[in-house]
DNA sequence: TATTGTTATACTCTATAACTATA
DNA sequence: TATAGTTATAGAGTATAACAATA
């Protein structure tokens, strides 16, 4: 849902990577030109950065930025990720418990499943009880992908959060579950339009 | 970047809001029927929680979902706002600076000003240096719909942080930033292809 | 030659409506 | 009547190539 990238694997040399270097200084204001000297071509972002969903957004981007890179072996990409590890933790799963997990449509997670199948990763059986439904299970070759894959997401964590010390680290992600999980649900139905 | 929602206004009663509740049992199995009592659809993702750009990622969505209710009323999507939140605080910035700034590339940013302009809220000048260039400025009504907006963004932050302490706040986006600042940038162009 | 702003365009992601087969 | 999976499709978002004007 996050996803921004050719499908194609190849170690693109041309995605978009780095965040803006932000150095704070104006831009050349029509009267005020008074700002720090080492902003080359940097604006004051500073209200956006008080802002969560700023910060949280940009974090988002630049971590999913090296996933990408460092899952183009696998051909990848978050979201394919992220299927293939309920899957393999959740043998059985259905589509429907997919999509709630991963607040994905059930008509975009198709196309998804469609193509892990067609690649061997994945298979369909009949659901035990509902014949409605139909329980995912990973195959020989999509277990050994995902272990892979799994294992290069662990190595990826570590270097992504290179910066932060191992406290850190366990309280941004329980900082950012706290805000998901609290979040003012957005009330649907509430609008007596 | 990191929008989803019809340009309309109109507080949808459509639009995706609540995360998925998790209440981390496995599916029913292959084989064993037997599922929690609590954990209607809920799969184990535990794995993908431990995760930082999992994390990342439902974070910004929710705060996403929720900037984008409460800005409907201004018709202003995430971009929008941070666009005009830019011009307001860089008066005479060039496209280029903002594009830098957001992470937008050139292409992409026409339309969102374009947009702009046409609503009468923001104005392009000609650059006092540089005659490729156009310097943005807002209107009267720019100025009055930005300060607006930016109060209801102040107003809205507050109510998504609720679960945090003023200090968890200020400790997240602090993290936040160190990630995306530090983040081993995608080493472009690094791939000896 | 490099850069600003732009057009045109393709591809991906996200969302809705509507259908089927089961429950 | 409601739900699981699906099709078709519309609409945003994101990416590249290429051009004119200017530096």
């Amino acid at each position: 849902m996050l996803d921004t990238m050719p499908s194609s694997s190849s170690s693109s040399t041309t995605a978009r990577g780095r965040p803006p270097r932000k150095t704070a200084t104006l831009a050349d204001t029509t009267a005020s030109g008074d700002h720090s000297p080492d902003a080359d071509q940097g604006l004051d972002t500073r209200y956006l950065e008080s802002l969560l969903g700023y910060n949280a957004r940009r974090a988002a981007l630049s971590i999913i930025a090296v996933f990408l890179r460092r899952m183009a072996p696998f051909d990848l990409r978050p979201v394919d990720f992220s299927v293939l590890t309920l899957v393999a933790h959740n043998p059985g799963a259905t589509s429907r418990q997919i999509c709630a997990a991963l607040d994905i449509l059930p008509p975009n997670l198709v196309g998804l499943v469609r193509k892990l199948e067609v690649r061997g990763l994945v298979q369909r059986k009949p659901h035990p009880t509902d014949r409605r439904a139909q329980g995912l299970h990973l195959s020989a070759a999509g277990k050994r992908l995902q272990r892979s894959a799994q294992a290069e997401a662990t190595t990826l964590e570590q270097d992504v959060a290179s910066a932060l010390s191992r406290e850190e680290h366990d309280q941004l992600k329980g900082l950012l579950r706290k805000v998901y999980l609290h979040t003012p649900a957005p009330d649907i139905g509430s609008d007596p339009g």
